[in-house]
DNA sequence: TAGTGGTCTAGACCACTGA
DNA sequence: CAGTGGTCTAGACCACTAA
């Protein structure tokens, strides 16, 4: 593996991509520290990790702030068309989900979801922030804004569990229309905190703005994904 | 976290970032050489180059293979759920489409393209590759996969034009289920280089899988998007 | 041909993680 | 506390672009 050209940023990344498709990495593996690699590869730190995050923009390898690089584990498909919220989604894939609250309280809707949600200047708005994992790992962060006229008290119940199941049963509330929005880009440094990864790393942003059964706008979700955490599938018929 | 620190990669991107969103720099302008800019930040052409690179991942600005850095121009809207074709997406939104063949082929089906389309081991298929642009940018790499059976002679017609409506008026052919896949990834080399862009850049990867008015799978599409080209939008009725 | 971006070297210090 | 990743310095050479 050390003959072909080392000492390159392409070749760097051949080889470890052949370590990793071949399996001599274990999925969701620690790969050694980056010192050893650059001297495994007869280079520079610098160069090394200059594959790395080659590698990591392709989606094989991630990283964890001051963790150090792991093998990425399979995507998960994430289709907007399917009425299935996070928990039944990650599960119906055989893999093991959880959610974890960061934060919920009322606050002045910043003017980007009063345009969202069609809200007056000045509204208030329940912000609920959670991180989400799929087998253990944080792969996303997501920020609820919710229309407070539509729920009222809802900061008082358990809200590491799915929002979808408690509007339906608290609220007598049901997803409608809903539309996505989703653009490649970066995380911005509180995304990137929460899923303790080095602020800049590439991620998936998805915004769902979301309309009940009669049609009105009851919240809308800014979704900061791993980038290489999921697959988006879109069927259309006719 | 530590603030009006100059001279590190945050502080940077936070003064390049708002030199752009107030315009100062032309959308589509060319940033100065990076010794210059790593001249005017007082620090290394390394840590500027990271800087550039977060600016990058977050869409703000493009480089095109040793040309240099760039403003990026405005996201096109992508519908998937629209049966729109390149040419009339682009110029709806008021943007100029252009389109340039790379190649086209009949060859043996590569075994991802013979599973896409069901086809036996060892099928020909008709490979068309090429390159589109908006308002002259390169940002979209594609290669169409055609089960021939279907489109006798058709290597033989114009193929800069949309292949949709070349399916209808020569071979009375219409699309009809269409299943998409979008994948956050990089690009590989061969896309790199008919986009003029460093390999490894990131990208939107769009597998499109189309069948016609009788169900039969007729192609499917590999789509390789400058990350910072596109915002995919779905709109889910109901 | 001059200047540019692409790539690489050979170090260094700090903040944090994990034992 | 040792080792790790995150960050930064101060250069260098090459291939290519644009004038």
């Amino acid at each position: 593996m050390r003959d072909d050209a080392p000492r390159t940023v392409t070749a760097i990344c051949r080889a470890l991509q052949r370590q990793i498709e071949h399996g001599l990495l274990p999925l969701g593996g620690k790969l050694p520290a980056e010192r050893k690699l650059s001297e495994l590869f007869d280079t520079t730190r610098i160069t090394l990790r200059e594959a790395l995050g080659q590698l990591e923009a392709q989606g094989l390898i991630y990283r964890e702030e001051r963790r150090g690089w792991f093998v990425s584990p399979p995507r998960v498909d994430y289709n907007p068309l399917v009425r299935s919220h996070f928990h039944a989604m990650v599960g119906e894939q055989g893999r093991v989900p959880a959610t974890e609250v960061i934060g919920a309280r009322l606050l002045p809707a910043p003017v980007e979801i009063c345009e969202l949600l069609e809200l007056p200047a000045l509204s208030a708005v329940i912000q609920i922030r959670r991180a989400r994992r799929i087998d253990g790992r944080l792969v996303l962060y997501v920020e609820h804004y919710l229309n407070p006229l539509y729920f009222p008290g809802i900061l008082g119940f358990d809200l590491t569990r799915s929002l979808t199941e408690l509007y339906a049963r608290e609220y007598r509330i049901h997803y409608g229309r809903v539309r996505f929005d989703m653009v490649p880009t970066a995380l911005h440094p509180e995304a990137a905190a929460a899923l303790r990864v080095t602020p800049g790393s590439p991620a998936l942003r998805i915004v769902r703005l979301n309309r009940d059964q009669h049609d009105r706008l009851i919240d809308c979700d800014l979704e900061f994904w791993r980038h290489d955490a999921i697959q988006v599938r879109v069927e259309v018929p006719q």
